[in-house]
DNA sequence: GAATTTTTCTATAGGTCAATAGATGGAATT
DNA sequence: AATTCCATCTATTGACCTATAGAAAAATTC
């Protein structure tokens, strides 16, 4: 009775296998011009098909920017939810933060990109959907800022909610210049935490001796 | 000889009187829904003219997003080489940039959002010029990072090209959430220099009494 | 108030693009 | 070998959008 009764057992696995490879093609193409400048034209020549043999793949071109976006966020929420849950001083968690936000860039930087800059373009839904965990990672920042703050690791006397803002704010910029500039994710990290962390600016006191 | 011959002397001066209330509403709309997304019937409609009748004011809809583009970086430029070449200490004059980078946003914030995020969109000509000027910009705060490090101001171990790029990055991310949160670009100003300058960690010797 | 100039309008041409329908060829399955 | 399924193709529709042409209206000047 249990039994499901697969009606074909040697069936499936093999329905679209090139939709990774169509999504990837959107996801450059829609880097490079933005949603509404791409046509699924463009979408085609780079994958060297026509143009309607895309529909196969996806049934609009909205749903394309869909699954661009949602591969462009996935992962950044539940790593940072882990990382600010886990163990370690506000400061360290922080560090952590700011490395796991840019380490995407790495292997999936079309896909942020567009995220980041085309998701307004979404239909009313799913845009609220995704807000909603953009917010939530802005949140992540937040409450372990406030923390560092509470517990004395960071001073007392900041707007966590800008300090949030400033820090996301330079970190989604990266996705528009990591391209050109050439200087690996770690190094960018690195220089960012040191920035957010100590300032530019020399300590009153003697100067600290510095990690590395 | 020299007589120009001002063939009508009480003429002109009423030309295409209204262009900058054009220019603003293609402003508007392009800051909204980018300009791919934006049709000319969109800006028509938020003047509550004809579409037909805004080529009376611009030649294409690609002149529109220059005319715009031009309104959200002209001043930027100048008042940045006018701030780097000034008086006071690098890290005075950082703070003077930082206020005047941002200060734009109060009172032409759809200019230069879409500035930031649709001048790709240029043809290229007018592209490659405004892109020139965005260069200069970045120029001149690595300028006038590199000179704090060189006199002692700021850190030594920075890299200054990733400073430069944090900063702008975190600055030019305002112009999206500006018109949500809701602190006087002063006051954000405030935060973004304590931060930049300073960071979010206390110092490692005692407390250096804050100002304000 | 007639003439001229400036601004806006109607109408439409011409192009581009997303999306659908149905055919075709090849691979896997029986 | 026949059948079923997958992927891509050709052809086309219908909507939308920029830009032009020329008429009408409103404002300004003489």
């Amino acid at each position: 009775m249990t039994v499901v009764s697969l009606s074909s057992p040697r069936r499936a696995a093999n329905q679209r296998r090139r939709a990774p490879q169509i999504i990837e093609a959107a996801a450059r193409v829609f880097a490079e011009r933005g949603f509404h400048g791409a046509t699924t034209q463009d979408i085609a020549d780079a994958l060297g098909i026509r143009q309607a043999s895309l529909y196969y793949y996806f049934s609009s071109k909205e749903l394309a920017l869909e699954l661009v976006c949602l591969k462009g966020v996935e992962g950044f929420f539940e790593a940072g939810k882990a990382i600010a849950a886990g163990l370690g001083s506000a400061r360290e968690r922080l560090i952590l933060l700011i490395n796991s936000h840019l380490s995407p860039l790495i292997d999936r930087r079309d896909f942020v990109k567009v995220f980041l800059n085309e998701r307004q373009h979404l239909p009313a839904e799913s845009r609220r959907r995704i807000g909603r965990w953009s917010r939530g990672l802005e949140r992540i920042f937040e409450d372990v800022i406030k923390e560092g703050m509470a517990k004395g690791e960071f001073r007392a006397d900041l707007d966590p909610r800008m300090a949030t803002l400033a820090i996301l704010g330079m970190c989604n910029a990266a996705s528009s210049w990591y391209r050109k500039e050439n200087a690996p994710i770690p190094y960018i990290a690195g220089e960012f935490v040191r920035l957010v962390i100590d300032g530019l600016g020399k300590p009153a006191a003697k100067r600290r001796p510095r990690r590395r």
